[in-house]
Formats: C-alpha cells, structure tokens, sequence
DNA sequence: TAAGAAACTGACTGAGCACTCAGTCTAATT
DNA sequence: AATTAGACTGAGTGCTCAGTCAGTTTCTTA
C-alpha cells in the first residue's frame, strides 16, 4: 500500500472513531508510521484530507447500493422494503466508519461553504434514499403497496427510520435491535395496500 | 441578570450554534463582556459550563413537555399523536438551542464518562418519548390505536421520524416543511385500530 | 465605617495545534 | 556515473486555547 493510501486509511479510522477536530494531525502522522510533512506532502491541509476520505467512502459505498437496489427478485415491493431496511442497517455496520462520518457536525458545517462535499453528501443520501424508492415503487406496481401514496416522500420517511436507529446505536441512546422487528412492522403498516 | 446567568447565556448560544470545540472561552467571555477569569470563578471548566447548559436546558424544557403530556384533551389518541407530533417539531423550532446540542457528538461523548451527563440526557429522552407514548397509551383505551402494540416501543418509533425530521432541518439535508404531511400520514396508518 | 467576604479582572502560562520548509533519500533516465 | 524529479522527513513556527493567579473592586454585615 501507499503512504498517501496509508494516511487515508488511517484518518478515516480517527476522523470517524474521534471526530474531525478531537483528530490530530500529528496523532494521523504517528499511527500511520508517516511523518506529517508527508500527509501535506500528499494533501493541502486537514480538510483536503477530509473531503479525500469522504470521496473514497462514496465511492466505496454507492456501487454497493446501485448494486443491490438493481437486484432482481421475486419478492414484493412490500417485502423488498423489509428486506432494504436490514441490508441498511447491515450496511451501517458494515460500514460503521462512513455512518460514522455522517452522523457527525463537521461534513455538513463543510457542505455549507464547499460545494464538493455538499455534491458528495448529496450523492450519498439520494442513494440511501433510492433503495427504498425503488421498493415502494416496485410495491405500487405488483398491488403489495399503497399507490396512493407518493413514493419519494415515503422512502425519506422510511429512512428518516432507520437513519435515527443508526444515530440511536452511535450515541448508545436506546437498543435498536429491540426495536427490529417494531421498526419492519411499522414500515409494513405504514406502506401496505389495504383496498385489495 | 447576573454576570453568571449571563455567561450561561451566551455560552447556550455559541454551543448551540458553534458547537462546543469550536467555542473558545475567549470568545465567550468577550461576547458576555466578561473577563476570562470570572467564568473560571463561576464553573471550574469549560465543560463545567457545558453541563451547567445541558441542566438548565433541560429544567427549562422538561416543565413543558409535563404539563403538555398531562393536558386534558378531548381528542382521540390517535389525533393527540398527530398534536403531539406538531407540538414536537413546535418545541424543535422554538429551543432550537437545546435541540442543536442535542444533534451534537460532544454530550454523548461526555455521558460515556460522566454519569451526570448521562443522566441529563436520559430525562430529556425520556421525557420526549413520554408524550407519544401517552398519546398511544391513551388512543389505545379509546379504541382509535392498535391494542397489540407496544405503546413504548411505537412511541420510540414515532419519536425516531421526528428526531430524523429535525436533524434533516439542522444539517439542511432535506425540506422538512414539505414531509410533514406524509409524516402525520405514516404514523397514522401506522398506529390505527383496524379491528373496529 | 471598618473589615472581611465574595465577585471580578486580564495579563500570563504552557500545552497543543495545523502547517512549513530546507534538506535528504530513492529510483528512474541519460 | 551523473542528473533530476518525485517522495519523504521532522524540527521549527506562529498561533490559539483552557485554565491560573495575584491583585482590585464591590457587597455585606457588624
């Protein structure tokens, strides 16, 4: 691996674990094995540091997201959301690094001024949201699912679900998977076409 | 007002705006038009003040959200979810303050060590998930909610859309104003008594 | 009104920080 | 073997910050 790759590797462990300001760049510097003159040597400061991690982890995560929203399957709509929501919350553990990221301050003080990261945050969310989109959507089509109901909107309320039970788990506030299987019933009761 | 409430005051508006790693207490005291050492007189750190915050915080609020929660009320269980839901989403707008710190890393970082921190947090969660939990309880004995539910495990539901709606709102992810339709749609058919 | 207590002050301290830069090392090219 | 460009180094720089403290002012009470 490279040094440049190293340092990536290394920030994305502390930026998410401690948070972008509680990281030091000379804490980057000797848990990489690096100096810090090679971190500005490869980056031109913390925040390009930053937006570098958080452009692999896009990277990283969205084809695995396009990948599984594409998926063929025999299911319903209604169960594909079921089956969307644990492969989100699979995912978020999985990929606790990112997750982690998201649910901190920094990015979002930073897509306020720096449209690089607001595009990237973007990205990302619209295709959490998108896996759930296509279940609905899918779901008004085969009867399982309400087609009443406006399918963008109510995949961001599906995800405005499982994205507080991430936040829930981070910040140790409640046991989420206690909250499982109420959190499937109520997508099911919430979505479910009811007049067939 | 003392120079102490005052301090409290400011550092209220710079936490919840900044964040509290990048409030300096320089900047605190020279907002307040105090000088750096009577903060150190009045609280023996910074996070001293912090905490001090999150406890008037949640003296301020908790009163509130009591006297809502024991309000008589003609109405259904199921329309006091839909009131309290607004009544939620009031409060987030109207404390913004407590509810930016709340959407913050730094106090769930601080309970992890600190017990008073911790216990803090869980009155002001506590009390949150109290009025839907009252209002299903209730709609559950006049027949408008599902009795087979688990009124404390719905409200918990309930309580992580609008928790999402309003950290959406914070970071500017999405337009909130424009869900809150589908919000109130969702937990209804989420909750309502079919049987009847 | 005197004396003691409490409130307040702001220059100072030492630690930590992001970032720099003059110079070294490595490996490819001529 | 000489040249050169890119990768890398780490001591150094200037700044910011939380917290201190010796001293001053204001309040309280006898």
């Amino acid at each position: 691996m490279t040094k440049k790759d190293a340092i990536l590797q290394t920030a994305t462990y502390l930026f998410s674990r401690k948070g972008y300001k509680d990281t030091a760049m000379g804490e980057l510097s000797k848990m990489t094995g690096v100096a810090e003159g090679t971190i500005f040597y490869h980056f031109k400061s913390k925040q390009g540091v930053f937006l570098a991690i958080l452009g692999s982890l896009k990277e990283g995560i969205l084809p695995e997201f396009e990948r599984y929203r594409k998926a063929e399957s025999e299911k319903t709509g209604l169960d594909m959301v079921e089956e969307s929501l644990s492969f989100y919350l699979y995912m978020a553990k999985s990929r606790e690094d990112l997750f982690a990221i998201l649910h901190q301050r920094y990015p979002y003080e930073l897509a306020e001024s720096n449209p690089e990261c607001r595009d990237i945050l973007e990205a990302i969310y619209n295709c959490f949201v998108d896996i759930f989109e296509s279940a609905i959507t899918g779901g008004q089509e085969d009867g399982s699912i309400d087609p009443a109901l406006t399918a963008r909107k109510s995949a961001l309320i599906v995800f405005s679900m499982v994205d507080s039970m991430v936040r829930f788990r981070m910040n140790n506030l409640y046991d989420v998977g206690a909250l499982y299987k109420e959190l499937i019933d109520s997508c099911r009761r919430m979505l479910e076409n009811r007049k067939r």
